[in-house]
DNA sequence: CTGAAAGCGCTTACAG
DNA sequence: CTGAAAGCGCTTACAG
């Protein structure tokens, strides 16, 4: 293995200027830091870790918990972040460690991890409302970064996207297109973007004078199976007047209601316009559905380089109020939504 | 931050002698040894593993690289074995390190991780036969353990199930329950250890001197719609005489075939067997079939602590032939398998 | 059985 | 702008 001291060997010089001139010190002369990175980059030298955490005092590891949950989609998603999550901490020097939470106390795990692990951090991800963790980390003084945001008023660096706009805009385009009975097909309630995107439902109902459709969320895990069950109940007219567009707020359920739609013997976007927000994980490409669905868009990859960007430099030293990004998602139309069936043509029997 | 020193300290003894106490060395008096490990207790002492790691000259640190596949059951067995394997590791003090494979050339992901990261060793899994990722690191002298076994005469440490006697088991079963057409529903081919289902399939019909249902297997990776698919094909005689039996490689094929009967109206056991090799993932329980599916039985998280151990053994100076591990899978007989439908009753139009 | 010493490779005040 | 020195916390020959 190379060292500064071999760097050094080669030019003249102390590990000490070596390694100034690797990390960017500013008093070291150009040209001096060209030459050792020339020869640095010649010898392949690749600094040891765990000599350079040893004396920063940093262990150069963060953790994530994994819920275990028997749902598919939390493993999609979660594949997702991790693989992505573990390619952004790498470019900063930085390793991930994983445990699984077992259940029951959601801190419990973190304890845990915190006594066995010398850890500098922490990435959370699906909060719930004023999180537990968030407050026991905060209490414990530990550096955390969030995938998402458990309260609005949240005082550490996060990544996420305005989850009220995403319904509230997928609401306004159905609005435009005449739409009156909108129902919006949410995700498991105590998630925190689950309740802003139903609170940008109602917002943006209310502001188009519509009436909220009942039941216009769900418990279950968004699934393809949840969609369809779902969307023959609100087709049935189980609860009320059927609608004329269905918001989802997965592509997954929007597989779903598809498929309903089908079994029905209906048509999208005649009968009913159908609209879902698409997380862009590789499983379930709105682009293939026939017709292609109508989205808002957030790559959850794009979470990965700014969360771990954040938590690094939280972890150095950095302001946390500096280090929060709130995204817009994008609002891609395509062939699943068109105008409201019109009036006296009611579909349905 | 609680060192060794600090112990020694409040002992009177030195570093050394705490440092030799805590690892175990034999040299140390029971009596100290004893006290020691009661004070670090106490003082909630963690050895810093940077340091640790810088002495020893070792990272800490073993790679596996995961495939990136639009395919849902890889995730879902990839999931399992992260998880597990990540906790094994950390039980040997050792933190696992991901990277993704884009694809094209298999061992290009493990040159770019060997010379981004310090790794002590690497865990491959899903071998093909001969797998170039095993010649690979063979050849630069690193040290590696497989999750199944690329080749027979593996000089590696492994850990597997007897794939061969998974398949032959499952046709003994069904041959002695008088079934002469038997079909086998396989994984994707490279994999090796498909290759030795297949063989223990056609090792197993031959000694029973039944005739190979042609298209046994399949170049899909195993799903419910794959099954689904398969099993259409087979009863409907797109391959013959229909089977009075079919084989899964996985759960998650056989829940397809399940629903393929019920679309034709025919019934588990009575005129179809049906079993299954069963990983004992979450999400397909074959004890949840209706009816309850038989099944040769290998929890795939078992893998995990003796993949960690014998990767942690082998970098510590093990010798790889004592760390391989070949494992019999469990045969479950339940209610999806039965007496071979009468002759002349043959229920297919 | 225990201790003093050296050293792993790096960073960073402290001098010059 | 550069170097010599100290030190991060641990392990392990080497002495006793």
């Amino acid at each position: 293995m190379i060292t500064l001291k071999d760097i050094g060997d080669e030019l003249g010089l102390s590990p000490a200027t070596v390694s100034r001139a690797l990390n960017g010190f500013p008093e070291v002369s150009l040209k001096t830091r060209e030459r050792v990175q020339e020869v640095a980059e010649r010898m392949g030298y690749r600094a040891n870790r765990s000599a350079q955490r040893l004396v920063t005092g940093r262990s150069g590891m963060v953790g994530m918990i994994v819920k275990t949950s028997p749902d598919l989609r939390a493993d999609q998603t979660f594949m997702e972040v991790l693989v992505g999550m573990s390619a952004a901490l790498a470019a900063r020097d930085t390793d991930l460690v994983l445990a699984v939470d077992q259940g029951h106390d959601p801190i419990e795990a973190y304890r845990r991890m915190l006594s066995r692990d010398m850890l500098d951090g922490f990435i959370l991800n699906a909060p719930v409302m004023d999180d537990p963790r968030v407050n026991f980390l905060k209490a414990e003084g530990i550096p955390f970064v969030v995938h998402g945001r458990d309260r609005l008023d949240a005082d550490y660096p996060f990544y996420t996207i305005d989850n009220y706009a995403v319904a509230a805009e997928s609401v306004q385009l159905l609005a435009a297109l005449g739409h009156k009975r909108i129902a919006y097909l949410n995700g498991a309630e105590p998630y925190s973007h689950v309740a802003r995107r139903r609170a940008g439902y109602l917002g943006a109902m209310a502001a188009a004078g519509l009436p909220v459709i009942d039941g216009a969320h769900t418990n279950d895990a968004p699934s393809e199976a949840a969609g369809y069950r779902q969307a023959l109940s609100l087709l049935a007219g189980q609860r009320g007047t059927p609608p004329t567009a269905i918001i989802c707020s997965s592509t997954l359920l929007a597989e779903g209601v598809m498929r309903a739609v089908r079994d029905r013997g209906l048509l999208v976007p005649g009968d009913l316009s159908v609209m879902a927000h698409d997380d862009d994980l590789p499983l379930s490409r709105a682009i293939s559905f026939s017709p292609a669905l109508t989205v808002t868009r957030a790559p959850l990859r794009d979470a990965c380089v700014p969360l771990a960007n954040a938590l690094v430099d939280l972890i150095g030293g950095g302001n946390p109020l500096s280090l929060q990004s709130l995204n817009r998602a994008e609002l891609i139309v395509r062939d699943s939504t068109g105008p409201a069936p019109a009036n006296g043509t009611d579909p349905w029997p």
